[in-house]
RNA sequence: CGGGGCGUAGCGCAGCCUGGUUAGCGCGCCUGCCUUGGGAGCAGGAGGCCGUAGGUUCGAAUCCUACCGCCCCGACCA
């Protein structure tokens, strides 16, 4: 690449659009632009690292014995509707008519589209197990696109999807895609964590989430500081020992407690710890009002209660569904004598002779106790882990970091092929459901994550394995002809010996190309300058360490060749 | 969707509150000179429907209304 000839439009200054430093050393060093909310366009040095990021995704979904498709973006809306997404998907998914006006959609996913292919092709246990995947644009009209690539509204996908005989087979296929996702990840150069991940209603532990290690993250990860346990906030396990019970149980009581309706006041009030209060909130469970109990102190997740209650959304009821759905002011309620649905989070079964709101404005009950006097429908692990919780696996400390999300695999079992009648003809001849796997990698969003990890003041320091280019020529005398001559050999040289090179060509002053090479992040710089003319040396720079060495023109092709190739294998 | 903020030259911003010359500044861009190892200097120049549409006014970038776009926070616990 020549640097005279190719769009690479830095900035000197920071747009005022971008928040996080991805997003703003992407737009500086001139890799992409935004066209719309959440919608970018890759100019060539950002879809060169796209294509890197691909590649190696390519390179590993082959090597586990994937096979390549590629499937439309625009999706006739019957398929969503078969599988009862069309209703479910929400927003996110893109609707619209064609002129035919035919209800259609811009694909989001793709288990409806291979699905289809898989009921229509794949007849017999001799097709399977079978991998087919796909890097593509997707399009998910998110509620809010934010952090530039992060989260964007298209964006680039591999998806990938498993068939299989079987739930063992399955198994073997996900755990196939297991493996190749860490060498994906490590390839990349990120530090990254296999997290467990919620499985949503299928339940068990296959679904994996890859996460990069960044502060900007949009999700907190549980990690066990002993073992290996690594989980979702959403999925990590609370582990509770049942206690036995050591009070006698006192007589309820209920005790005035005027305008004191949040954990704090009333505590404040009785002068107790919300240790011993309950606290009872009401959630919408696909629109039906559920109360949930936990103990003061603790917080609702709600993908657990989701679980938990086996429904598609759960969401806080406000003030005036509560009072409708209870006759009872929100900051009073309690699990006595309730007259909706009730939860309760596992720990709530240990405490004794606790306080809860009274059911009645300006009153809470003491001495409550669980089996005594409540009703409970259902009892589970509801709560967010915190770090005071022991490890689920080896009862160590837990930490908690943030990351964002690159990768997902997920079982998903016979859910789609059941609902689209996907079946094969199995070794007794009988008919069964295709069991299915998928497996998701944010490709343009694993740059930024990249990005995120690597950088410093003076730009971006990409991972040679995902660099747009892995060396970069500054030919600091464009005038001067043995230096040009040398830089231009050294070019070529590059060239033929297959290493992806960049040569700074620009009649630019010095200081401007220092800048714009340290910007742009590629691992190795090679300065050809004015000390050239007198002692026939270059200078190598390593952008990561800042390390610079003096060598003849031969010894850096050799040298760079060499650890370019160490780099990558 | 709720809350907040912002739309003025390619980018970053000032001007608006308190309406009134030809709408400014820095960077970038073009021409010339000069300079050439960490985003130089001098001189000259191009570039604006002041987001859009209405309204108020003798007069609107400035005041009012609506719309559009973009950014941030939230959509979390009584």
């Amino acid at each position: 690449m020549r640097y005279s000839q190719t769009l690479i439009p830095t900035l000197k200054e920071t747009p005022a659009e971008a928040e996080v430093v991805s997003h703003r050393l992407m737009l500086r060093a001139g890799f992409i632009r935004k066209l719309s909310a959440g919608i970018y366009s890759y100019l060539p040095l950002g879809l060169a690292a796209i294509r890197k990021v691909e590649n190696i995704v390519r390179e590993e979904m082959n090597r586990a014995g994937a096979q390549e498709i590629l499937m439309p973006m625009v999706q006739p809306a019957d398929l969503w509707i078969e599988t009862g997404r069309y209703e479910k998907y929400g927003p996110e998914l893109l609707r619209f008519k064609d002129r035919h006006n035919r209800e259609s959609c811009l694909g989001p996913t793709h288990e409806e589209v291979i699905t289809d292919i898989a009921r229509k092709e794949l007849h017999s246990y001799r097709d399977l197990p079978i991998n087919l995947y796909q890097i593509q644009t997707k399009f998910r009209d998110e509620i809010r696109p934010r952090f530039g690539l992060m989260r964007g509204r298209e964006f680039v996908m591999k998806d990938a999807y498993s068939f299989d005989v079987s739930d063992e087979a399955a198994t073997l296929s996900y755990q196939k895609m297991y493996e190749a996702y860490k060498r994906i990840f490590s390839r990349c150069g990120l530090q990254y964590r296999a997290v467990q991940a919620d499985s949503g209603s299928i339940g068990g532990n296959f679904s994996h989430e890859f996460m990069v290690l960044a502060e900007t993250g949009e999700d907190t990860i549980v990690v066990c500081k002993s073992c290996e346990y690594a989980a979702n906030m959403e999925k990590a396990v609370v582990v509770v020992e049942k206690k036995e019970q050591t009070e006698p149980l006192a007589e309820l009581e209920k005790i005035e407690t005027p305008g004191k309706r949040k954990v704090t006041a009333v505590c404040d009030f009785l002068k107790i710890e919300p240790t011993q209060l309950v606290k009872t909130m009401v959630f919408k469970a696909d629109g039906v009002p559920v109360a949930v109990l936990v103990r003061g102190d603790r917080e609702v997740e709600d993908v657990k209660l989701k679980n938990l209650l086996g429904v598609a959304e759960v969401e806080m009821a406000d003030d005036k569904e509560v009072f409708d759905a209870t006759g009872v002011p929100t900051g009073y309620l309690g699990p006595v004598g309730i007259k909706i649905k009730v939860v309760a989070d596992q720990e709530v079964a240990n405490m004794q002779n606790f306080y809860v709101g009274g059911n009645e404005k300006n009153y809470h009950l003491k001495n409550v106790n669980l089996e005594r006097d409540c009703v409970i429908d259902g009892m589970a692990d509801l709560r967010q882990i915190t770090t005071s919780d022991p490890c689920p696996e080896c009862g160590g400390k837990l930490g908690l970091t943030e990351g964002i999300e690159v990768g997902h695999i997920f079982k998903l079992g016979t859910g789609y092929s059941e609902s689209m009648n996907a079946t094969f003809q199995d070794k007794d001849g009988k008919d069964k459901h295709l069991v299915m796997g998928c497996y998701g990698i944010g490709v343009t969003r694993i740059v930024a994550a990249a990005i995120e990890q690597n950088n410093d003041d003076n730009g971006i320091i990409f991972p040679l394995p995902i660099a747009p280019v892995s060396v970069v020529i500054l030919n600091l005398g464009i005038n001067d002809a043995v230096i040009t001559d040398a830089a231009e050999k050294l070019y070529s040289e590059f060239l033929s010996a297959g290493v992806q090179v960049l040569i700074d060509d620009r009649d630019e002053r010095p200081g401007f190309k220092f800048k714009d090479a340290d910007l742009l992040g590629t691992p190795f710089r090679v300065t050809v300058g004015k000390g050239f003319a007198k002692t026939g040396l270059v200078e190598v720079k390593t952008r990561k360490d800042g390390k610079v060495e003096e060598m003849t023109p031969e010894k850096a092709l050799s040298t760079l060749q060499e650890k370019i190739v160490a780099a990558l294998r």
